[in-house]
DNA sequence: TTACATTTGCATCATTGTTGCATTTGTTTT
DNA sequence: AAAACAAATGCAACAATGATGCAAATGTAA
């Protein structure tokens, strides 16, 4: 699937914007931040523009937030039909930052207190990913 | 155990900032945000000695940081001997905005890629708590 | 090609994280 | 009890990030 497609399956017109932070997420096979999306092109696009494209882009769950323990945030498409699982599982290694989705790979069971009711499910692993883990 | 004896059984001076942020934090059941521990007496202490503070406590691993989906963030006094537990779980209600640990009583397995190292887990359930379903 | 809603860039403000430095305070030693 | 010293505090200041209003530019459909 284009950029263009998502795009236009999404009822969003096809701006330069969009194309490029879907583009580079689309390349990536880690979460990317913010910044790390910019830093080709630093003056590509206006500071208050990628945040408001970041956050429709969000709104229309073509991509997800990823809030990391440190408070850095990173985003990531939703490649495998991310909207209807109420597990939203990543990886974090901690040497290199690169942080990756965990699909379907998870399980986790919670006991919460008498009538709480779960509706979503954030978990953040921190480790050392295969490469940093080699080059120690 | 006293705020005195938390204080100084860490080797950490028995300052106002600090026994009043311990203070609140052991009169709580949930997790506190900077400003909810402030709220009270928002002029009793400068911005940054709160600041600084509130991470002193977390270096001495007295209390520790949650950080929510929406990027805010909690502290919660380590109760329960956190130091020694890879996992960390919370539970976040999104009605009146609550915030508690979740101690022991929660299972979690990663299928993770090929030699990867998991050191810590971060969970944050979101939901509604007993309160809030009640009064819907 | 025009028309219109949408998107963008710019100005601007709020909040939060962070550091440096002079002053004040808590604790230890004499 | 006072002096001495390291540590904590308040203040000024700056960076990064989240957020909104508005006029100009742009994408798309008529």
């Amino acid at each position: 699937m284009t950029v263009e497609e998502i795009l236009s399956a999404h009822d969003l017109k096809n701006t330069g914007c969009r194309k490029f932070i879907l583009g580079e997420l689309l390349k990536s096979n880690t979460a990317l931040s913010e910044n790390e999306i910019k830093d080709p092109f630093p003056e590509l696009f206006d500071r208050v523009t990628f945040y408001r494209t970041l956050k429709t882009l969000e709104e229309k769950e073509i991509i997800h937030r990823i809030v990391l323990n440190d408070n850095t945030v990173k985003y990531a498409l939703n490649r495998h039909h991310h909207d209807f699982e109420e597990m939203h599982a990543h990886f974090h290694c901690e040497k290199c930052d690169d942080v990756l989705c965990l699909n379907g790979k998870t399980k986790f069971e919670a006991e919460l207190p008498k009538d709480f009711i779960k509706r979503e499910v954030y978990v953040v692993i921190e480790g050392l990913c295969a490469g940093c883990v080699q080059s120690t």
